[in-house]
DNA sequence: AATCTTAATGTAAACGTTTACCCGTTTTCA
DNA sequence: TGAAAACGGGTAAACGTTTACATTAAGATT
């Protein structure tokens, strides 16, 4: 149906292997030819068959991302970037959501591999069995990205989850806060949701305060869960937390508003602080304090990582922790 | 490299024909060959090579969404609603970011054809000549997303945006609001800019209302838009009108912000609406009232009318509206 | 018993490229 | 002037599938 390479060589009288070469400029190929081939090319509209290219060539110039969830606030900043890298070196982004079940998940990593994807950008929740093997068994270049998984061998590009939680914290203790609650994710070992609760206690430790477990509650990463384990805290506990730290800045959010509904003000009668910094805080009122990471950049340089990888430049597992920054907007009160 | 399926074929003596067969089930296969094949699928980890299996049929598996901006907060919701129905029809999403710039548009939509995509989501803001070459050309089944393009000949899913924005000034009106402002999108022919704008006029008309060109000014779909046009309508004008409305959340939100920020309560002083429901919608204080558009689900239809399409089911360029539904939260007003 | 179906499997061509290899013509230079 | 080198371009094999067609063996029908 399409022009393919033998129409435009059949019309500009030459051999396939000639305009294979002008459209790759893989070999020198003398003007007036070239010229020819060009003009055929550009009268019939023909387009290069990836897939019989990508055969050949053994190269897709696909790049795969698995995420669990599409709507946390981070997922459209991260494939910005990504999308902007993975352009430039004109490869092409597919997405697959695994709604954080594994078995979605595992779906997606073997279509990827079917479809012949060069790399795969990861972020789950967890790293099972069934992962390990995958992996083991078809070798992808693959980058773990805001989180962490040991036993993988995969590279991986998070913040240092500990230290940025652990400055949040520190942040609060500077403004005089010493009951602090922590709204803290998943604690698989070595997650983002653990290190960010040690990061939480370390802080408390250094300060010499005492952690106080009715302060301390599991959330899932939403605004909803945020809401209602922030209802119960307030519910149970006789004494308020002056502060609350949330793994997540739509878990802050959602804490916020509950807060707010329960007349509560904000600042003033409790201090918030989030993690992540996407749009929504600076949307909301009052305006969201809380530890900056560029998702954008993080994108970036997931890419720069796994472009790395593709072309076999060895990458080390613990590789790059990228930046945070404390942003204090309006949601801290300094105590003094 | 990879296992391929004359190696599956030769471990289990068998031709690669049966080994074809029982993959794809196409043919029937005695059921000993059918569980030795499968043994040694099972034992190598073999996986088809999809740019083989797409060359031969000519089907790539693969539809592409190109889109000026993954940061609009429709983005997400709409990615989440089309990956769903993809995956359920075993395909993949390929996304690709215009940045709202013509010629990254077109460099994605020839990738997009060398790639073979079977189909194509389109978000755009402009329909131009060499967008008709394009699709003219190539005949990739194609549809419009929230917008409209009347020259294109392509099938498009919007809501009814005249009825909507009608239905918005319209809930203004109730309210007694008799000097309404309009912040609107871009004018080109039958965009969605353009039919918000036409429902706003029509809604002032009905009602027997004089349009106050110092109430209307254009914006980008943006906070940052709706804040600087706000400030701007705040500062030239020499009554303020008592509500506003918006072409779309974000810049109602910046607009909100603006207000706020100008000493103005919302929406006690001045009542806004906005249009989509974002997510961002229900975040803000006051919550923002607005016309509420599903975009998972209009994710979906497009996908469905999208596979219709491919399917070579004739599609009707003007076909299905998607519903929407008029929230009212906390930034509306009655004046009675 | 001879023929006809039927079922299961194999063979090989094709999909649209890239590229190793080959061949002819021209240029170079001793 | 003649051999070597350089250049331009063509032929055909290969990439990993699917599938039309051919083949074989076995069962059914007379």
């Amino acid at each position: 149906m399409g022009v393919t390479i033998k129409d435009v060589a059949k019309k500009a009288g030459v051999s396939i292997a000639s305009v294979s070469r002008v459209i790759n400029d893989s070999k020198p190929v003398a003007p007036e030819t070239k010229d020819k081939i060009l003009k055929v090319i550009e009268e019939t509209g023909y387009k290069p068959n990836a897939m019989a290219r990508g055969l050949k060539k053994n190269e897709s110039g696909l790049i795969g991302l698995v995420t669990p969830d599409m709507q946390n606030g981070t997922f459209s900043e991260l494939v910005k970037g990504i999308e902007g890298v993975i352009e430039k070196n004109s490869m092409s982004l597919i997405v697959a959501n695994s709604k954080g079940e594994i078995e979605k998940e595992l779906k997606a990593l073997h279509i990827f591999k079917e479809q012949q994807l060069e790399g795969i950008i990861f972020s789950g929740v967890k790293f099972t069995k069934k992962h390990k093997d995958y992996f083991d068994r078809y070798q992808v270049p693959t980058v773990v990205v805001s989180q962490k998984f040991p036993g993988s061998g995969l590279p991986h590009l998070t913040p240092d989850n500990i230290e940025a939680a652990k400055t949040a914290v520190e942040f609060l203790i500077e403004n005089n806060h010493r009951e602090i609650a922590m709204l803290h994710g998943p604690l698989y070992d070595q997650s983002s949701g653990k290190e960010r609760y040690l990061g939480y206690k370390k802080a408390l430790k250094n300060a010499g305060l005492k952690e106080n477990s009715d302060y301390v509650k599991k959330v899932e990463f939403s605004i909803n869960s945020g809401y209602h384990k922030m209802q119960e805290l307030i519910d149970e506990v006789e004494k308020l937390p002056t502060a609350v730290f949330a793994a997540s800045d739509r878990v802050a959010i959602g804490a916020l508003d509950c807060c707010l509904d329960n007349g509560l003000k904000v600042p003033d009668n409790i201090s918030i602080i989030g993690f992540d910094d996407i749009e929504l805080a600076t949307v909301v009122r009052p305006k969201l304090s809380t530890i900056r990471v560029d998702h954008v950049e993080l994108g970036r340089k997931v890419v720069e990582v796994l472009l790395a990888q593709i072309k076999k430049e060895e990458v080390k597992p613990e590789c790059q922790k990228i930046d945070f920054e404390l942003i204090n907007r309006a949601t801290v009160k300094n105590l003094s």
